[in-house]
DNA sequence: ATAAATTGTTGCATATTTATGACAGTTCGG
DNA sequence: CCGAACTGTCATAAATATGCAACAATTTAT
């Protein structure tokens, strides 16, 4: 995988597919949500990399979304695109005061639209894709592209290297197969769930220096758990 | 390649074409940037040699991006040429303060544009082209274009020098095919990508005195790394 | 306690990815 | 114009990774 994943709030299903089009012509992973609730959801699940937030919606609006997902620490740092129809320019300032990291007014270009995301992305976490990750003892390195325990190199094949590195991004908190699935294999791979057992299995077992296997935690009836403390 | 990378900030694409042809002609590798924002990513990605940067642009001034480049270590170094436009040039002196090596009042002919960019090149790093590189009994010498290893020559073709030189200056980091295709064989060049395999292979075989190959390691599924650590 | 679910392990055939050797076209200096 | 040095491609061999199915072990529900 390594794309990113995207998620886009709107409450016109015709928008959003158009968007959901764009994005994926450009190696992006989709989420949606039609309203504020389902969108908050996801983000808590599925903690995308950026938010593609429509300003005018029924019910909590867009801005009121936003608003509450930079009060919260966990979700503060995704970055948020607001989507705002012509017109409605004055909300701009609204909306960067909300902590939106951009905005969009419609109609916009595909193009246009996909770069003013990149260099979101680019700006809000310039590190995150090349920074190591580091967790008692174990860390990722991303840029060398390799797994130490303690100092010692770990050796891996690239599926449980992408597996660790999902998880490490993604720490406490179960993830179903499909979940997994869709994430470390990416979108449309058609895959048995009981594979990712094994791949677990094959990480588990390159991590089995100073109990670091124990990091990998089987969520019994749920799926896997990536966390630092005791299972 | 040998030749240097060129970014170019400018939100006009027909100058940024203009440039680009410039450029080419003079055998430079040319990225492209058509605000700030883009060009703080493609900086991070790809390190330039150099960066011509339109004064005025819309968003995040060419000013205040070379503010924030000089202000961050990493890329504090990289020279920067200013292109301002006639009458602009009360700017030359806040330019020039701000950290901009070199300054360009538009129109200019694209000799005086290359004249003045190597110039800079020239003043910008007058060692890092010149000054041996050593590890681990392994010395490369840009100045007399010379590998030795151990004090004893060694021979090799001229890609797996370049190829060699650009992993001795940016170890410990894994490259795919076609980012060692890009940096190396230089940008626009149709090549497989199974001929970097061939040429790791050539210098891996030139390499071969006490051990020394095994500093290009493979990193399957991605591409290569040149290390010191063990792979 | 027993059956049903769910997860852990392992071996293996298959699919992918790399390494290598050979070859033909080019370039460059005599 | 010739020969040596280089390059890029291929075909083939070798090395690894992957997915799956079968069976064992564990946990949960009845």
């Amino acid at each position: 995988m390594t794309s990113r994943t995207i998620l886009i709030v709107d409450d016109e299903s015709a928008i959003r597919d158009m968007l959901r089009i764009a994005l994926e012509m450009a190696e992006y992973r989709c989420l949606e949500a039609s309203n504020a609730q389902d969108a908050h959801g996801l983000i808590i699940d599925e903690k995308p990399d950026l938010i593609l937030l429509d300003w005018m919606m029924p019910g909590t609006s867009g801005i009121e979304l936003a608003r509450r997902l930079k009060r919260d620490e966990v979700t503060a740092n995704i970055p948020i695109i607001m989507l705002t129809a012509k017109g409605e320019e004055d909300n701009k300032i609204q909306g960067l005061e909300v902590g939106a990291d951009d905005y969009i007014t419609k109609p916009f270009s595909p193009r246009e639209l996909v770069a003013r995301l990149k260099a979101v992305l680019r700006r809000a976490d310039p590190q995150s894709s090349s920074q190591p990750i580091k967790v008692q003892g174990l860390c990722l390195d991303p840029a060398s592209h390799r797994v130490t325990i303690n100092e010692r190199e770990v050796d891996m094949g690239p599926t449980e290297f992408r597996l660790l590195q999902f998880f490490l991004t993604h720490q406490e908190r179960a993830y179903t197969r499909s979940q997994l699935l869709d994430h470390v294999w990416g979108g449309n791979v058609y895959v048995e769930e009981r594979t990712v057992d094994v791949h677990i299995r094959r990480l588990r077992k390159a991590l089995t220096v100073d109990q670091h296997e124990n990091l990998v935690q089987t969520v019994r009836g749920t799926g896997y758990r990536f966390s630092t403390k005791a299972g």
